[in-house]
DNA sequence: GTCTATATGACGATAGAC
DNA sequence: GTCTATCGTCATATAGAC
């Protein structure tokens, strides 16, 4: 009747120790790149060896996917509430640049998860199935998101959802990427690229919303 | 008067030797990803010992400066004769599809360039001042062009042309990265994500040109 | 000027003792 | 589960041969 207990406090104490060579990987990447992770660092410390890293990961790799799976999934945290809430919506830009913002902005504030899941900045590294998969649920989340404002007469509807997808995608990392690549130590709010979000929103809703949703604005 | 030759063919020789380096360095690039730059392997292929590569470079990222500084030198012979092309311009559209559409094509077809020149993959690798000035280089050329577009009544005046030159970058760039980032091995042409250019730059024409240059246009 | 031999210290990774 | 010991590789530095 005790094994199980005790098997289960191992299993806890095992996940807590593989969260927490996360947490200091994602802080050795922070001030190191990246690619600059060392696990002779992570080691260090927490107050290991190197090999003892091992019994958790099977390689460099290993935490690598586990940062860019968490990332995915922290993000998906954060955006799908405000997907789901664009029932309420009577004007389509000022909900979208809220959207936009909130993705760019914590591609701002979390920039090595950022790169990671955006960029290819890790040579041999590539997601695993289960890490791809937390990466498409949320662009299944927008992708929902968008659906619903197709139908709800928001937006274009000769548009196929497919397009729009890609087309905001494109907004959102082109930002993303230029004030992490060319200046990433400006914040979110005092960047000189993430500035950009409001005309590109504007643009998107120019080209994309039906006259219904632009009513009242002019050029 | 025989010493300035032999001192010019060593010159000559001692930069074929660099620009063969470099060469090398961006074949390793090619096959083991940018951060996969090994100057070991480099210096194998060229027959040589890791340590004569010193003699050249200071250090690694003394070649990974060089690579930025060509490959910002090269997209600049490639976009110049089309930049200043706008003179015949009448109508704007297909003149910047064909502007993004060359600048894209260039980073897909040279990915190892473009990942160094327009994302961080290198921890410790920042661009030196001489290899910044060949990027400000082609920003400028861009601006140049915008200038005259605007001077020319093509785009609207009310826009200050940094802002375009902001939003125009984040568009090209972001067509880039979620190429190169998502499916790297799909050619510019067959790329499913390059392919979302004509409706970038419609979008970007709808709302930045004048009527002048859209007239006999519909959504 | 050009290249080599050699050495240093850090890295990712593995094997095996406790 | 953690350790020590070890391997091969890397960027880099120095000293010296030609």
């Amino acid at each position: 009747m005790t094994a199980p207990v005790r098997i289960d406090r191992r299993a806890r104490r095992r996940l807590e120790t593989i969260e927490e060579i996360v947490d200091v990987s994602v802080e050795v990447m922070t001030e190191y790149g990246v690619g600059g992770l060392s696990l002779g660092e992570v080691a260090r410390r927490m107050g290991m060896r190197t090999p003892s890293l091992y019994v958790y990961f099977d390689a460099k790799n290993g935490v690598y996917d586990a940062v860019f799976t968490r990332g995915w999934r922290a993000i998906y945290e954060e955006m799908e509430p405000l997907h789901l809430q664009e029932t309420d919506v009577q004007d389509l830009e000022p909900f979208l640049l809220a959207v936009a913002s909130r993705f760019v902005r914590w591609t701002i504030e979390h920039p090595s998860y950022a790169q990671l899941m955006m960029w290819r900045p890790v040579p041999g590294y590539e997601p695993s199935a289960d890490a791809f998969a937390a990466a498409v649920d949320v662009l299944e989340s927008a992708r929902a998101m968008f659906t619903r404002l197709s139908a709800r007469g928001l937006i274009r509807a000769d548009v196929p959802v497919d397009d729009l997808l890609q087309i905001w995608t494109v907004l959102t990392s082109g930002v993303m990427t230029r004030q992490l690549a060319n200046a990433p130590h400006e914040s979110f709010d005092e960047g000189r690229v993430t500035a950009t979000l409001p005309a590109l929103v504007a643009m998107f809703v120019t080209h994309y919303g039906t006259p219904a949703t632009t009513k009242g604005k002019k050029k």
